[in-house]
DNA sequence: TTGACATGAGAATGATCGTTCTCATACAGT
DNA sequence: ACTGTATGAGAACGATCATTCTCATGTCAA
């Protein structure tokens, strides 16, 4: 256990999986390089392959904690939003209103890897439809507070219109698509039974 | 003019969209190599590269000629479901539950293409943008039969919607997410004022 | 037949990439 | 200082791929 040499393996993870996250978003899975994750990390070829004895490996550790940085930013954001008092399920619109307009967005990182991705790596797919049920179980407790009647098809439906509209706004760079959902989910609830 | 020596020019390229079709949409624009469509479509590279001076112009080709045939199919299918006298709007996605359900469904090869699609191929992101255009259009009209004052909204909702149902269709390959969605279309629809 | 040109089959080229290997260095324990 | 082990820097290897080139085989016009 050298304390710290150069840079600690913890250190090394955190530095190669924020420049993962920065390239593969970016630029997509197969547009990324093992080298080109070298050099924004600044961590040598031989340490990455100790850390992920392959790229499918690292791709698998970037989406894994990718997912638990989205789901905390999302949490935290829809937070943020419904302070005011505002519905929390129109409150996550708010929040992925954010994101959409911030520099660089290109989408659902997990949807945009499921393209990516062939019959062969069965793991990634797990992980993007885990993200996946997370978000849907997240956005049903969302919407079952104060609802404790809603239809069994809500919290799907409204995982459909979410991820609907973040990738209709990476399609028209806009969000126009992420306005009309808002607007249809708001009119929507007002006929669920409370 | 050779009246058909081997193949006509015509001939030939229907031959290459349709195996460019089945590759790019199985395994990705990516995961085909320029020699799997000579390969699949029994065309000489010679051939293929005078038909399309480039991969990029080869998948502008396809992605146009996919846009014009999933159209027709999308609108001759909501005509065979909508015979029954049901909304054209949820006939849609009665449409979107037999190609769900077919064998090798991968979600919808234009938001594929865009997880793909890197900054330069500016391209390839207007026909698919163009496509999702067209789509909401369509959907646009079946919900203007019988409701003139539906709000600005919801043909753009709708094609959210649709979109999300076909992504999480293909994320957890099942149509739960495609019944949800519709049974939430369906509840929307009665809200709207006609 | 002859020659000019078009075509097919597929090899060659040059680039990229995942992965491994070499070698020089540095540090640990003695 | 001295040996053994771990590491970084990056070259090397082998595969894949987009694109071009070669050459042998046509095809058409005269």
């Amino acid at each position: 256990m050298s304390p710290a040499a150069t840079l600690s393996l913890e250190e090394s993870r955190r530095t190669v999986l924020r420049a993962a996250d920065e390239l593969f978003y970016a630029r997509g899975i197969t547009g990324v390089a093992m080298s080109d994750v070298r050099d924004a990390s600044g961590v040598s070829m031989r340490r990455l392959y100790t850390m992920y004895p392959s790229k499918r490996e690292l791709v698998a550790a970037w989406l894994t904690d990718r997912h638990e940085a989205w789901m905390m930013w999302f949490t935290t954001s829809i937070d943020r939003h419904s302070a005011a008092g505002a519905d929390p399920v129109l409150a996550a619109f708010d929040a992925i209103a954010e994101w959409v307009t911030a520099p660089g967005y290109r989408g659902c990182a997990f949807i945009n890897s499921l393209a990516e991705t062939n019959e062969i790596d069965d793991s990634h797919r797990a992980i993007i439809a885990s993200h996946k049920h997370d978000l849907i179980e997240h956005l049903a407790n969302l919407a079952s507070r104060g609802r404790p009647n809603a239809p069994l098809w809500l919290p799907t439906a409204l995982g459909v219109i979410v991820d609907g509209a973040i990738v209709h706004c990476a399609v028209f760079s806009s969000t126009e698509p992420l306005d009309a959902a808002r607007s249809a989910v708001r009119q929507l609830l007002e006929t669920i039974p409370t």
